[in-house]
DNA sequence: AGCGTAGGGATTGTTCAACAATCCTGCAAT
DNA sequence: ATTGCAGGATTGTTGAACAATCCCTACGCT
């Protein structure tokens, strides 16, 4: 037999992709990660040579690296001057809400594959997050926000739109470290998100997403009343 | 005074950006426009020397150029062997319809910026593909098709939904290049698209919603019914 | 002082050439 | 028919180079 065991190949295929990551993924995967840690404020300019000796790879591969997070909008581009992470601006802001507020409710509402395991998903964030709250770490309570939040997108069962909320979080991150005093910022939604996740394993989708809708209003709101620029 | 402007210098950066066009970004879109307009079929290989000659350009940003068209999904790296025009599978046809049927109706319910303007692109996209279609000009009612789902996902008004928008359907141009027989797929649902054109201009956003999710669940069976792999 | 202007240094954008690692092909051997 | 093994081609990554551009400063002019 000539032509091989279609499953098999498509597993070496698979693993291929799974196990190997290129040396631009890496470096852009751990600037990222010290972007979004907050270790990299907004506005930091992020110079080449200094990527190439601090992280020991080249400079045409940090370029690549770096284009690559421009586009995930982590890293802004001004050309000839340089990269910077970047500093989402209120219109920013205003835009990441809106494409939130069009997602979200519809991923919950609309819920294609909202099963049991997904369900559970969101009441872990939503534990995880009552956790981080009673002790006090309120960089932990931002995370399983966004835990929850991309919990309830994965409702919908689309991995193309868990990539895209997942860059939306990810720019939102960048908005709280450019907020002053966030530390309890996301405090007062913990009970939203509890009541959102009981509406849902109560199977009551519509109210879930109008909650979630109304969530992300008042978010926005608070959010812009004394965000800069 | 030693600051400028801020408004001044915010123009002249945003001039630089718009004026200013890296090489690999003109590569980019040099191969997308081949792999969209379908001169290049879905499964080829795009060996990087070949590039680096016919676009005069140097290996390094061939590779910047590749890497970004790889994010968008519109090629395919299988690393040490090469990039490919992306062959979207059955499930990504799938995936596609999950967020378009999120996002679409949820765009034309929520219509946060549903001026005169917008709605009059819809509109504009609709007379496009009947004019398209009357001279069985069956390439440009694709084109025309496309605009009418970019149009109608334009009257949520967030550019970031609109860039998602614009990745799902260059994906869903390969998915047309992998059909046999696709020309006159797009031709039933020319009056649909003026039934949903009709309603919004008629303000029930609602039922246009409803008919949009109604068009591509069909859409997706119709692509479906024979699509291979 | 304020303004325009010419270096000079640093950084970016891009190219070129090289090398190791990996993949593909053909062929010999079992 | 399958395995093992060269040889060649392609990819992944590096290093160095060069022009273009930007930033800063010093200088000169009014």
């Amino acid at each position: 037999m000539t032509a091989l065991d279609p499953a098999v190949d498509s597993l070496a295929r698979a693993r291929r992709q799974f196990a190997w990551t290129s040396t631009a993924e890496r470096v852009a995967d751990a600037v990222r990660e010290e972007v979004v840690e907050g270790r990299l404020l907004p506005g930091a300019r992020l110079p080449e040579q200094r990527l190439c000796t601090a992280l020991g790879v080249s400079r045409n591969t940090v370029r690549e690296a770096m284009s690559q997070l421009v586009a995930e909008r982590v890293l802004m581009r001004e050309p000839h001057r340089g990269v910077f992470v970047a500093r989402p601006d209120r219109e920013a802001v205003r835009d990441v809400y809106r494409a939130r507020r069009l997602i979200e409710p519809a991923a919950v509402r609309a819920g294609e594959a909202a099963d049991d395991t997904r369900v559970a998903a969101v009441r872990r964030a939503v534990d995880e997050g009552r956790d981080a709250a009673e002790n006090g770490r309120w960089d932990d309570l931002a995370s399983a926000n966004q835990h929850f939040h991309r919990a309830l997108v994965a409702l919908a069962g689309s991995p193309r739109l868990d990539q895209q909320m997942a860059l939306l979080l990810a720019e939102m991150r960048l908005v709280f470290h450019r907020m002053p005093g966030v530390r309890e910022f996301h405090e007062p939604y913990l009970t939203q998100n509890a009541r959102i996740c009981a509406l849902l394993e109560a199977g009551e989708r519509d109210a879930a997403a109008d909650a979630v809708a109304e969530y992300l209003r008042a978010a926005e709101e608070h959010l812009l009343r004394d965000y800069p620029s």
